[in-house]
DNA sequence: GACTATAATTTTTGATACAAACAGCGAAGG
DNA sequence: CCTTCGCTGTTTGTATCAAAAATTATAGTC
């Protein structure tokens, strides 16, 4: 009786050798270039030249397009082509309200559906990032900030929270590159991520809770700082 | 000093003819069809038919499936093409959750950002709602009960906000369409709709805040109750 | 007969060429 | 000075072709 056939042998479940589609290739690669700068705010994207330029045909090039709008990284007008969104103040003060409702549901959720694991990986991102703190290496600190934010988000166990709060804080993500924090903004984040740890090792949902929001509202401050030029 | 040009006649400023890419069109007609239950969950889209049966070429087809994949309708694995995506009730109670967090805090600027007009609009949608469950017509009621709720978020003047709300509720109405709730049920979400108003009307954010928290969790249970058929 | 390896078929994916629709621009004409 | 017309470049949509991968069918072996 043979109705379904079943896979034994010792193939790894979890490693479909990721293979990309095109498509995310040039996805990350616009992303890359609107990191770098190559393409700011407000500039437009004809298809034609970046066809040539990374080498693809239409089809990979217009689906990127497509997931960028609908990550609100590129808007699109009818027939006037794709352009790098620019963010407004407004538009910062939006995404940050949204964004402190999420983080705070996370830490909620992590407190409880955290594992041990977890807890400890995130305790070795912290330690890594005071280092980074002492040594005055901005780059990596921020590095290790993000990262711990998304191991916090990743911790609740909520692929739906998971999705939106990547969604708003890689928009927000591309502004902050410039880096330009004073040195008393970074002391306070500093001391705002130690008492996060700690009220993480005390599973501590109440309390994670008010610290994430009152970090994020800090925060909000520094990337309309920066977005003021 | 004619810096910019003013259009002085009567053309209407804010109706650009609603120029709709033939892309966006295909995104309405795939979403009839699965909520038509033509396409039910698990169901492969094979763009050739797809193509011939709407009529359109394969490049507006792709892209709306990359919308419709961000919006997670359907789900596309690599040369394996694209199926509609199948709600496990792990999804609900994950979206829930965040659809909670959301519609709080879409209640407590609304409280405070909502204009007299939109109150007015609010309560007239509330009073039809109230005459439809009066008179048992489940449809009408549904309906004008997800129109109150979009138009609460809605005058929380929150775009961010607005976007990842509709992407969220758009997933979980696919669902209810059966729309099987008991007697019982019904009348809980009645009243509570009434509070709902009353705090509304009070402008009493806090207050308005839990109600809609309890509100989510009741209709979460009935929506799982419906997914277990 | 059951299982495996190979071949044929189908489907997705990407590239390319072509036609139509539209925005932006500048010149001709009032 | 203002409008109108046509030109140009771009986007948008279609059609067709080829390659890659998956699915199914076929055959061969124990």
């Amino acid at each position: 009786m043979s109705k379904k056939m079943e896979i034994s042998a010792a193939s790894e479940p979890l490693a479909p050798i990721a293979r990309l589609a095109l498509r995310d290739e040039v996805v990350s690669q616009l992303k890359q270039m609107i990191d770098d700068g190559i393409l700011i705010a407000g500039s437009r994207l004809p298809e034609r030249r970046l066809c040539a330029q990374l080498g693809v045909s239409r089809t990979p090039l217009r689906e990127a397009f497509r997931v960028l709008v609908s990550e609100g990284v590129l808007e699109v007008q009818p027939h006037r082509g794709a352009t790098v969104k620019k963010l407004k103040a407004e538009d910062i003060d939006h995404m940050f309200q949204v964004l402190e409702v999420l983080e705070a549901l996370a830490g909620e959720l992590a407190c409880v559906a955290m594992t041990d694991e977890e807890l400890a990986q995130i305790e070795r991102l912290h330690e890594r990032m005071m280092k980074a703190f002492q040594q005055r290496d901005r780059r990596t600190f921020f590095k290790l900030n993000q990262q711990i934010h998304e191991a916090v988000v990743r911790a609740a166990r909520n692929p739906a929270l998971s999705k939106v709060y990547e969604g708003l804080s890689g928009q927000i993500r591309r502004i902050r590159y410039m880096a330009g924090n004073t040195d008393s903004q970074w002391v306070v984040a500093a001391e705002e991520h130690e008492k996060i740890m700690r009220a993480l090792k005390d599973r501590n949902g109440k309390a994670l809770q008010n610290l994430l929001r009152a970090h994020l509202r800090h925060k909000r401050e520094r990337v309309k700082a920066l977005l003021a030029q």
